[in-house]
DNA sequence: TTTCACATACATACTAGTTGGTATGTAGAC
DNA sequence: GTCTACATACCAACTAGTATGTATGTGAAA
């Protein structure tokens, strides 16, 4: 392993074990000293790395926050039908939830919570991340209404407003009960609503 | 004024500036210091009528958050029919949302994404809370649907699931993009869902 | 090809400031 | 006189950040 490699390999784990930390006690409540811990190594190799604790947590958005919600919603897109494509990725996340997501909830909607209102660099790199998806999800309402799958009278931009509000919403919500009921059963609410915007009468898959 | 009303002026002193600052900063973040500057007591205050900083934060839930909470939700029950109250009390949100609540957020979904996953005592007050919320929904679901204001099929837990995720979630989407466009828009995607839930054709009032 | 200067990539030890919490002192109501 | 309701002074722990030391890879000169 050359020199290089061996240095991006620390700034990763660094990386890594900041999002660890970060979901778990948030980003102000995130010990540097914890971090070093999990990653393995001493606070010279951070200060190399990031020029304080607040750019290790900007990385952290950018190179894993981010992609891990891209990831999230854009699949949802490929599909022919976006109604059929957003249920089966509703579904697919309703099945593999795992305790930890349920329990530590969205790592991006966690960091919206706690600083979107109290530092601006996370503030703008959260919104950006926001913006994306609600663009992604605006257009691919619009694609729909275009096709004929949904309804000529929903609004792209609000409703793709109120469909992020009510995933990161539920999943939240879960977080307060501790539980998976409701985030199940938010999720079974957000499906209905879902096949509500259907421009022909809801022939839902597989119910 | 008597003694022991002196000292409960300086604990629900204590209790307000307490909740402004958790409000602001969230609850770990909360500075002691800060709390008893705004307060204008001291220390020794503080320890007197609280045996610590938690006990301090279990006061803010049950005396401030949990009576804010019901003075929100117990007012849309209280017409006749469910979902006209429901969409009355939205526009009033929405009409009379002060920028704060909006940049700062909703202090009780606040304390949920930061304190129930770490803190078991916050987590069951909270969750309480929550729990109230969702049957006084459900109930008043129930009771709709044996109006015949509320469609049959409705169910109405999972319903009230995601009405209370999609409103914590629309105030929380609003704090990441720190404007009120996605409050409003995802306020009327709710509106839209809420009139989708009547039994007779949506006839919304004054729309 | 060897060597040497230099920069990279850290590790260690430390600091100043802040945190929640406590021990003690005290003024005034009852 | 005694107890309530504080105020003051302090402490140990922890925080982000820094200053310094060092091992090692690297590029260029000899």
């Amino acid at each position: 392993m050359s020199r290089k490699e061996a240095a991006d390999l620390t700034r990763s784990r660094l990386i890594q074990a900041a999002f660890d930390e970060i979901h778990r006690n948030g980003f102000r409540a995130a010990s540097l000293d914890s971090i070093l811990r999990a990653a393995g190594v001493t606070k010279g190799a951070l200060y190399h790395h990031f020029s304080n604790k607040a750019a290790l947590g900007y990385a952290v958005i950018d190179e894993v926050i981010r992609p891990f919600i891209e990831s999230n919603w854009q699949p949802a897109l490929a599909a022919d039908n976006i109604i059929d494509g957003a249920i089966a990725v509703l579904r697919d996340r309703v099945r593999e939830r795992s305790d930890m997501a349920l329990t530590l909830g969205c790592p991006f909607n966690n960091l919206i919570q706690e600083m979107s209102a109290v530092d601006d660099g996370f503030r703008s790199r959260l919104h950006s991340i926001l913006e994306d998806w609600r663009q992604g999800v605006a257009a691919a309402i619009r694609k729909g209404k275009e096709r004929g799958d949904v309804r000529a009278d929903v609004a792209p931009e609000e409703t793709a407003d109120f469909i992020i509000s009510a995933i990161e919403g539920c999943i939240g919500m879960a977080k307060g009960a501790q539980c998976a009921r409701i985030y199940d059963g938010g999720m079974r609410g957000l499906e209905h609503y879902l096949n509500s915007l259907r421009a022909t009468p809801a022939t839902p898959s597989g119910e």
